[in-house]
DNA sequence: CTAGACATTCCAGTTTGTGGAAGGTCAATT
DNA sequence: AATTGACCTTCCACAAACTGGAATGTCTAG
């Protein structure tokens, strides 16, 4: 398929999938007669995944290291675990400060509930970690 | 205070508390006769705001205006709570994916649980969003 | 045969910082 | 008094990860 349609399936730009294959973090599987850039479904799941990982402040560095894991490129298998293992460390604690923005947040919403001026106290303790 | 105590407080490095006052993101409160940048603890606790939202893709311009609306430019209250909200339910959304993420990860790290080569079939469910 | 919807490359700009050089200030020590 | 070290300043350049636009090629439908 054309890029177009693959950047359809793994809802990302265009551009940023040619930019993917620029810097050689997904590459098309080759180019038609036209040219033009040559995806299958493969490669479609590739950047699917990598549009994920990158929402989460995975780098293209690390989006590669992954794709290389999976790819397995003579690694043994406990290499993908650590890793992984060391990803779902990270996740976690985004996730809890996540939720602890998310507390705050609404805190906040629920205090300044109002129509009037906005003059919380809430905010000095938002903004001093009052929360930590 | 001077810059660098700020930023201890505030954990950020000096180079990002001097860029946010360039961007005219967080201004220091002024200088003192050396044309030092000089931080009172309420810009400091503007500083540990910003670092928080941003370590939460709130961008620059975003930032800028909830400290716009914390300091009610003659805003309502109703403008901060509209926002804020808004703003919630990005990050409701956004703990959602990451728990999509961290699951999806999970199950990755349990199959491929071994010590030989890593072929697991979950790798493509995982990539195609099978768990969506 | 022309209009449009695609595709290509290449270059420039954006956002959010970081790193480093060249130099000023200050307090303490030699 | 001079020097050392830890600060501070500005400015300029570079990084990552895109994003936009110009100039150009290709394919399909009317």
């Amino acid at each position: 398929m054309k890029i177009s349609q693959a950047a359809r399936l793994a809802e990302l730009p265009v551009k940023t999938v040619r930019y993917y294959a620029d810097v050689g973090l997904v590459k098309p599987d080759g180019r038609n007669e036209n040219g033009y850039r040559d995806y299958d479904l493969e490669t479609v799941r590739k950047l699917t995944f990598v549009r994920r990982a990158r929402s989460f402040d995975f780098s293209i560095d690390e989006c590669r290291e992954l794709l290389d894991l999976f790819e397995d490129k003579s690694r043994s298998s406990s290499d993908v675990k650590h890793l992984t293992l060391e990803k779902l460390s990270e996740i976690k604690a985004r996730m809890r400060e996540l939720q602890r923005l998310h507390d705050e947040l609404a805190n906040l919403a629920n205090a300044c509930s109002g129509d009037d001026r906005a003059d919380c106290p809430i905010i000095d303790s938002f903004a001093s970690g009052a929360y930590a």
